[in-house]
DNA sequence: TTGTAAGCGTTATCAG
DNA sequence: CTGATAACGCTTACAA
């Protein structure tokens, strides 16, 4: 009668059933080289037949490299979800595997940290870290650190962001483009994010169409803040808005539509980060994508290169975002031909 | 001059300089009654000096029980966001640890529940799963295993739900309160969720109005299937509508806007699983919530009865859904007195 | 090519 | 109350 409790089967049990030793065990089963034909298939049955699977805690503890990513993100954000994706396909296809720690309610980005650490992570990625410059070069002090998707200056940390004045700029370029003239920017919160998106907007309108045509309202990065921006947006003729994000976009559309203008016939609008939300149906928001699979490639990439040696200096990596059109971005209404 | 490449500090180097044995030090950093003032505090002061923390593998290595409880999601939903960071706060208060690990593209529910077995988890929690109920049978053979929020019947595995049908009927008596009579559900996709929430429909509609009351037109779980169905709305006279879920309903709302019917003015609306989206201001649904808080609890609860041997008889935790009045639902437009 | 044996950093057992 | 010392399960020099 076998014992009730099974517990799993050790390398031990397959080398003894192989007849090998558990060192030639082991590099079969890694895939290195070594053991022979007969060896190898010995072990390969034996580890089938038995459904052997490593334990990883032995294993990282033995092995000299972890090849471990840790990645903190903040649960909520569909965008960090994406992330994460990516960047277990990319750490995937280099030879690494990632740990990936929550930001909850009980456990901080401190925490987060700490456990990534303690889980013997060799280089961590930092999903829009919180952590202070001088709190995130003091961890870099050890270890690769990638932070993304946040413009931090930090000596020894680098980099991975999406240039937010291109952005916008394409935002503009493209409504510019259908022949627009009236555009209108609803700003977000006070922050490095917002006054970067708001100077691509400066920037790319005074080119495109003249230093008169600026037109900034204040919003910022929620539905209300949006929502309470359209009553601004009526002193102007304007014929198109782009919102700060997506959250705030929606806000601006809700409001419109309040109002009785349409959108894309009244007005057209684009938002920010190309969320989930952007994408439903009966929102179909004309967006700007952050790349998600660009910035997480970019980022594993960041950390394997300095942990394989092949780059000891700083990297800032400022990817190029891109424009996303959906339904709510057309023509200008009673457009004139020159 | 100290090493360049500096190591973590071991719990050896802890022991020394506190001039106590690991074994002691061992005790006292993990808060264990033995050790004497004097040594326990000599370990805590060497410990903070050194800022030692425990290396995670070597310690789960050698524990006999690792306490650590094993979750899969999928990284995309926002309820399993939520349901995350319960799991987590409950886990900590009885002394658990979590290790979560994300379905994605890369990475399906198999290979998800393999990497927690081979991190050395002692239970599986998971969130909506999609394996076969003898697939999650087989599973629950080595360990607890629960299923969170899929109500499947697998001998040995414990279920933890809300009870969908209540959460219809939750809905159906806040219409009826209000004064509603004629109440329509959109349906979800063929599936048991759907089908529980349809019957509790029925029921609560028969006793609560009448049986010529029920009134169920075809819908959907996404936007387009609930605007597509706001046409199917304009056959009767209806005053209320519950939608299968938030996605439905929101596209409802928008398909009734479309209509220029208001909400609530014309058409109150309920959604279901309180998902982020209804909480939105401009969107701003009544909605059945699924209450993760009670969720994550119990789906804790059952796992730990089970390891802690209080329990080996499989358990089914139906909880009570909790109706979230917001904006979108009102009394009904004309009403007559009697 | 293959096996022996020494770690990896903790925890746990068991004398003292 | 404290300290050796043997696990834990795997990787990896090094030797055969």
């Amino acid at each position: 009668m076998p014992s009730t409790r099974s517990s799993r089967p050790r390398l031990a049990d397959v080398a003894a059933r192989a007849g090998v030793s558990t060192a030639t065990a082991s590099l079969v089963l890694r895939g290195r080289p070594g053991p022979g034909r007969r060896a190898r298939q010995a072990v390969l049955d034996a580890s089938h037949e038995l459904g052997y699977r490593a334990d990883r805690s032995a294993s990282l503890l033995a092995r000299r490299r972890t090849q471990l990513l840790g990645v903190s993100m903040d649960v909520r954000s569909p965008f960090h979800a994406e992330l994460i994706e990516e960047i277990h396909a990319a750490a995937d296809g280099l030879g690494y595997d990632v740990v990936v720690s929550p930001l909850t309610r009980t456990h901080d980005e401190r925490r987060v940290v700490e456990t990534l650490l303690d889980s013997r992570c060799e280089a961590l990625l930092l999903l829009a870290p919180g952590l202070s410059a001088a709190q995130l070069t003091d961890l870099a002090q050890d270890r690769p650190v990638v932070a993304v998707g946040r413009p931090v200056t930090a000596p020894g940390v680098d980099v991975v962001r999406v240039a937010d004045d291109r952005g916008v700029a394409l935002a503009v370029e493209h409504l510019v483009a259908l022949g627009h003239r009236d555009i209108a920017f609803v700003d977000g919160p006070s922050g490095t994010i917002s006054t970067l998106r708001r100077s691509g907007y400066r920037r790319a309108v005074r080119r495109l169409v003249g230093p008169d045509a600026v037109h900034v309202v204040p919003g910022g990065a929620t539905e209300d803040k949006g929502a309470a921006a359209v009553s601004l947006l009526r002193g102007r003729p304007v014929s198109a808005a782009i919102a700060f994000n997506d959250r705030c976009a929606l806000g601006v559309l809700d409001g419109l539509r309040r109002d009785g203008r349409s959108v894309p016939g009244d007005i057209s609008l684009v938002g920010y980060d190309d969320t989930p939300l952007a994408r439903l149906g009966t929102i179909d928001l004309t967006s700007v994508s952050q790349t998600p699979g660009e910035m997480g490639a970019a980022a594993v990439r960041a950390a394997v290169e300095r942990l394989e040696g092949a780059r000891s200096h700083d990297v800032e990596v400022l990817l190029e975002p891109v424009l996303v059109v959906r339904g709510s971005t057309g023509p200008p209404p009673n457009r004139t031909m020159p």
